[in-house]
DNA sequence: GCGACAG
DNA sequence: ATCTTGTCGC
């Protein structure tokens, strides 16, 4: 799969936010997404002072066995800016994906998708970048506001920004602390909040970003 | 004006 | 993200 960066790639935050305003034209919200995608990637980057490690693993759907997996050691090539950080992480993800011998049917993101203060995150990026559908699950809240879901796996509560719903939190396991779920391009946000349900069958994240992060913390270790 | 702020 | 000890639970 090769995928084209934006080039030049931008230096400042005003130019990466007008580089955020020419991509979101291409964003595709209007089908369901893959109903029954037979494999799903899961994308993670792990940090060591300027080092890093971008990892993507390829999980089987329906048993979430590896299918495939690759990893890329670079150098940090843009400071974390809340709301930029798919700069900081794209460039060697981009890598690691164009490494893949088949092309996965959906993209699980660590991050937001829709639910970013410019209605673009990392899930946006990929998806325009990559053409595949994706989604975003963050560990903590970005931006928006909700109530508090209910606690059992399953329960979920809207994510609002500015009157529009740009995600939903949703509670992966009983009584344990939520996830942050927003469309990131080419699925609509029920099918993605099933998707990341499906996945997250023990554990409180998808086995996809558990995988993703095992393997880019590895490849980092290995790498320094 | 001040603080908060994905990973 | 990363820096970090002990501790609760299966």
């Amino acid at each position: 799969m090769k995928i084209q960066l934006s080039h030049p790639w931008p230096e400042t935050a005003a130019e990466a936010e007008a580089v955020q305003d020419a991509l979101r034209a291409g964003l595709d919200l209007a089908g369901p997404g893959p109903a029954r995608p037979a494999t799903v990637a899961g994308v993670d980057v792990a940090y060591r002072g300027d080092r890093l490690a971008a990892a993507v693993v390829v999980l089987d759907a329906a048993t979430h066995r590896i299918v495939e997996q690759v990893a890329v050691a670079g150098r940090t090539a843009f400071a974390y800016v809340p709301g930029l950080l798919a700069f900081r992480e794209l460039p060697s993800l981009v890598e690691a994906l164009e490494r893949l011998t088949a092309v996965p049917d959906l993209i699980v993101c660590d991050g937001y998708g829709l639910a970013h203060p410019r209605r673009f995150g990392l899930a946006c990026h990929l998806g325009v970048l990559t053409g595949l559908p994706t989604v975003g699950v963050g560990k903590t809240a970005f931006v928006g506001s909700h109530r508090e879901p209910g606690h059992r796996r399953g329960d979920w509560s809207e994510l609002l920004l500015d009157g529009d719903v740009v995600g939903r939190v949703l509670r992966t396991q009983d009584g344990v602390k939520p996830v942050f779920v927003s469309v990131g391009h080419r699925i609509d946000l029920d099918t993605a909040c099933r998707h990341v349900l499906a996945l997250s069958p023990r554990y409180r994240l998808p086995e996809t970003t558990r995988a993703a992060d095992r393997l880019s913390r590895a490849a980092l270790r290995a790498a320094s």
